[in-house]
This record gives C-alpha cells, sequence and structure tokens, in this order.
RNA sequence: CGGGAAAUAGUUCAAUUUGGUAGAGCACUACAUUUGGGAUGUAGGAGUUGCAGGUUCAAAUCCUGUUUUCCCGACCA
C-alpha cells in the first residue's frame, strides 16, 4: 500500500489515552471513528487486521469440519416468538436493537440461534446427516447497558458464531471437546495467550459452557490460573454455595496458589441441549423411524475484541512514552515498511514493485516533504512490525531491516529479505 | 439504573471564580528553507462556546431545563 493514499491524520502522541493507547492511537489517525456511544467505523489497518484474523478462524474451523454459511442480520420477530425469546431479549433483558415498520417487527441480530435452528433443521432431517456444525462470522448488535474501552465493550462488534447439531448428549460432548481444541489452535495462531475459564454458569448446571480467557491489564474479569491444568476460574465462582465440591470435580486443590490474572473473555462456548430443537419444534427421524430433538452447542468468538486485545497488548513505548504498537509479525496485514530519501526513490519503488510481485504486502511511505525521523515514527504508529530505511547509508545492496518489537537491527540482501519477509 | 467527571476551532486545552471584542499549542492552507528518530520562518483560514429557555444594557461565564460523551459500579450466550 502507498502510504499517501492511506490519508492518515498527524497526531500528537503526549496526549495519548493511557489505558487504551492502541485503540486512541487509531482513533486519532482516522483509523477508527466514532460515531456515538458504541459504534465504531473501521479503517483499513482495521479491516485488513480483521480479514488476517478470519482468515485464520475459517482455515481452523474449516479444517475442523465445520461449515461456513451466512445468516441475516435482519431477523424477523416471528423466529424470536417460535423459540420464545422475543420477550427477553425485549423486555427483560432489553439487549436486542428493534425495528417496527408497515412490512412487521424485526430484531437486529443479537446472535443466531433462532435463525441457525430453523436453518439446520430444514435440512438435517434424518440421523444421517449429523453431526453438522454451521459458522458464519459477522456483524452483531447489542444494546450493551455500559460501552467500555472502545472495541471491547460496543454495540456493534465483529463475531464468529458457530452452531452444532448431535443426534444424542455424547456425541454433543464431543463436538464441544473438538471445538475446545479447535479454540485453542486459533488463539495460538493469533498470539494471544488464553486460559479455558470455567464460567459461572458451569456452577449451576455441570461442565456445559466455558470461556476463553485472554490476560491483559484491561481486563474486565478476574481469573485463577491453575497453570498445571491449563484451567481457569473466574473469581465469581468463589462466590457459590457448592465451590469446594466443584473446584475438587475440576481437579483443583489448593486454590491459594493459583495466580490471580486480569482477564478480558474472547470466546464463550455453551452446550444448549435440546433447548431450541424443542422450544422452536424441530426434529430429525432416528434409526427407528422416530423424531428426536438435535443436541446442540453454540460457540462464539469475539473478532473485535481479538484485534483490541492485540493492540493493546503490543504496545511500544520509549522512556516512558507511548510510540505506538508493533503487531506480531504472523498476523499484522503489512509485514514491513520502506521509508527512503530523495536519491533512493527509484530504488524504493523497484523493492515495491518486486515485493509485491512476490506477494509480500508492504507498505511504501511516499508521502512527500516528511523527515526520515517523521516517517520512521510513523511505522510505529501504524504497528508495522519491520521497517527499512534507503537513506544515505544505503549502498545500493545490502538492505538494513529493524524489527519495531525488538529496535534489532539486520543487514540483508534483496533474496534473504524476500526469504526473511515469507 | 445508581455514583462521579465533562462538553469552547479538526484536536488537546485556556478564558467561567470576579459577566464586558472568544485565545494558545498541535493539525490544516500557501511560499521558502530543512530531511536518519515527531524541524524552522513568514503569511493565512478556521468558532451560533452541545441544545433550549431565563436574568442582564451586555452571557462561554450567572440560573433552570435538556441532550451527549467518558469513568466506577450493577448488568452481560
Amino acid at each position: 500500500m502507498r502510504l499517501s493514499k492511506l490519508n492518515i491524520k498527524k497526531i500528537n502522541l503526549n496526549d495519548v489515552d493511557e489505558n487504551y493507547s492502541g485503540q486512541d492511537i487509531l482513533m486519532k489517525l482516522g483509523e477508527l471513528y466514532q460515531y456515538e456511544s458504541g459504534i465504531y467505523g473501521y479503517g483499513n489497518l482495521w479491516t485488513k487486521l480483521e480479514r488476517t484474523v478470519e482468515n485464520i478462524i475459517i482455515d481452523e474451523l474449516d479444517k475442523a469440519g465445520c461449515i461456513q454459511v451466512e445468516f441475516p442480520k435482519l431477523q424477523p420477530k416471528k423466529i424470536w416468538d417460535q423459540s420464545n425469546r422475543w420477550e427477553t431479549y425485549t423486555k427483560e433483558g432489553d439487549i436486542m436493537f428493534t425495528l417496527d415498520n408497515n412490512l412487521g417487527q424485526y430484531g437486529l441480530a443479537p446472535t443466531a440461534e433462532e435463525c441457525a435452528t430453523l436453518f439446520g433443521a430444514n435440512r438435517l432431517t434424518s440421523y444421517k446427516n449429523l453431526p453438522a456444525t454451521y459458522y458464519q462470522i459477522g456483524e452483531k448488535f447489542r444494546k450493551e447497558i455500559r460501552t467500555r474501552g472502545y472495541l471491547f465493550r460496543p454495540r456493534t462488534f465483529v463475531m464468529m458464531d458457530a452452531y452444532s447439531f448431535d443426534k444424542t448428549e455424547e456425541d454433543m460432548q464431543k463436538t464441544y471437546d473438538l471445538m475446545h481444541e479447535v479454540y485453542l489452535n486459533i488463539f495460538k495462531r493469533v498470539g494471544i495467550k488464553i486460559i479455558p475459564t470455567v464460567s459461572d454458569n458451569g456452577v449451576i448446571g455441570g461442565k456445559v459452557a466455558e470461556e476463553f480467557q485472554a490476560i491483559t491489564n484491561l481486563g474486565e474479569d478476574k481469573t485463577l490460573y491453575d497453570e498445571k491444568n491449563n484451567i481457569g476460574i473466574n473469581k465469581e465462582v468463589l462466590e457459590f454455595e457448592n465451590r469446594d465440591e466443584y473446584l475438587k470435580q475440576l481437579g483443583v486443590t489448593d486454590i491459594e496458589s493459583l495466580k490471580e490474572y486480569s482477564t478480558v473473555e474472547l470466546g464463550n462456548n455453551f452446550q444448549l441441549g435440546t433447548k431450541y430443537s424443542e422450544s422452536m419444534d424441530l426434529y430429525f427421524t432416528d434409526e427407528n423411524g422416530e423424531k428426536k430433538p438435535y443436541y446442540m452447542g453454540c460457540y462464539g468468538i469475539g473478532l473485535g475484541r481479538i484485534i483490541a486485545c492485540i493492540i493493546e497488548n503490543n504496545i511500544i513505548k520509549y522512556k516512558n512514552k507511548i510510540k505506538g504498537f508493533s503487531l506480531p509479525y504472523e498476523i499484522a496485514p503489512y509485514k514491513m515498511q520502506i521509508i527512503y530519501n530523495e536519491n533512493n526513490k527509484e530504488e524504493a519503488e523497484k523493492l515495491y514493485d518486486h515485493l509485491m510481485k512476490n506477494n509480500i504486502k508492504v507498505i511504501l511511505d511516499d508521502r512527500e516533504n516528511l523527515s526520515i525521523g517523521n516517517r520512521i515514527n510513523d511505522v510505529y504508529v501504524l504497528g508495522t512490525p519491520k521497517l527499512i530505511v534507503l537513506g544515505n547509508k544505503f549502498d545500493g545492496k545490502n538492505y538494513e531491516i529493524e524489527d519495531t518489537k525488538t529496535n534489532e537491527k539486520t543487514s540483508v540482501t534483496i533474496d534473504e529479505l524476500i526469504n526473511t519477509l515469507k
């Protein structure tokens, strides 16, 4: 990408939000735009980053045999009546944005159990069709009573939601366990340290729900982490009466020895059982020709939260002052930023074309009338993991790459450069 | 929904205490110089002070109402 086309604003790093520095920088750049509390527009960097994370999620889910689909964001009231959730979501919970017009009443998708169940039941008519898991990635809408931390808790956000259909409770458990493994792979690939955590729902109904908590000092939750068993316990659980029995069940013996972390929930999986199948009156036919309810599960990952988390966990400071951030190389939409002085303009253009031809996404800082220093500082503001300067020291052969996280500099030839970037 | 803070130029803020022509830094525009870690000079543009009432000769400033934003809590498939 040519930086001259991105039209980022010049920013002052002296008054950056202390808590959410990365997202505030994107706001100041114009790469995030707030329309009102909890409703944002995303610039190129956020969008590309989202695509990258999305592709990782799609890749892992597809490998696990899940089927990508898309459900409507505009959902008719009648399907919510079918599961008896319209009142819950509009009155008691008051979480759904609703529309009322001459065609009828609608809700903007806060989630999609109804859509998924109807969609699945229409084609999963026989036990021979099961199991099946459908997933989609798209915007969700929720009337959060209090927005918080930019894209950590907005009112519209991008989420992956998956819905599984199984014949029996045992099969549902298998699918649920499989999704657990898929989630761990996803979070590993996006570079986030995750703690699979027992949530409070789990206490009430046995092991039917789990959260995937990421360690960050900006978190909303407190999680006790048992490193040996790789399991976390939401601190809320300790408030419950049957805590001892429950902890025993988890294999946690010494609660005092567990380290407490501030965390944010990036994913949440649930065993739904036959709740939707039965309430919506949708069944399959089993081996004996009998009507049976689907055992379902639902699985969610917040894409926006993943991205916010990655950005805020990779802030770069210099002399205790915020400088910007540095994205993990694997997920950065642009791997390197090319900076040059007037004498090396042609060389820089050549390098840019060469990398593009090799399908390596980089940023060429082709803006005019800026000092090298200005340009280098903007690398940090955009989060680009590596930078290369074609300045006075450039000899036409050896390229000096700098890692923005470690400040390590290496000198390489063009072929070596392409190999490192691949 | 409870508690707290705030709203003035694109942005971060000052001027409000004590009513009297609305300012500054950064950003923006033009020209020149500068160009390896957030330059310099000269000139310039930019505002119905969130909105609505009220008091006053006069309101950013005082009073009343209202809207919005942020933070803490509660809430959270």
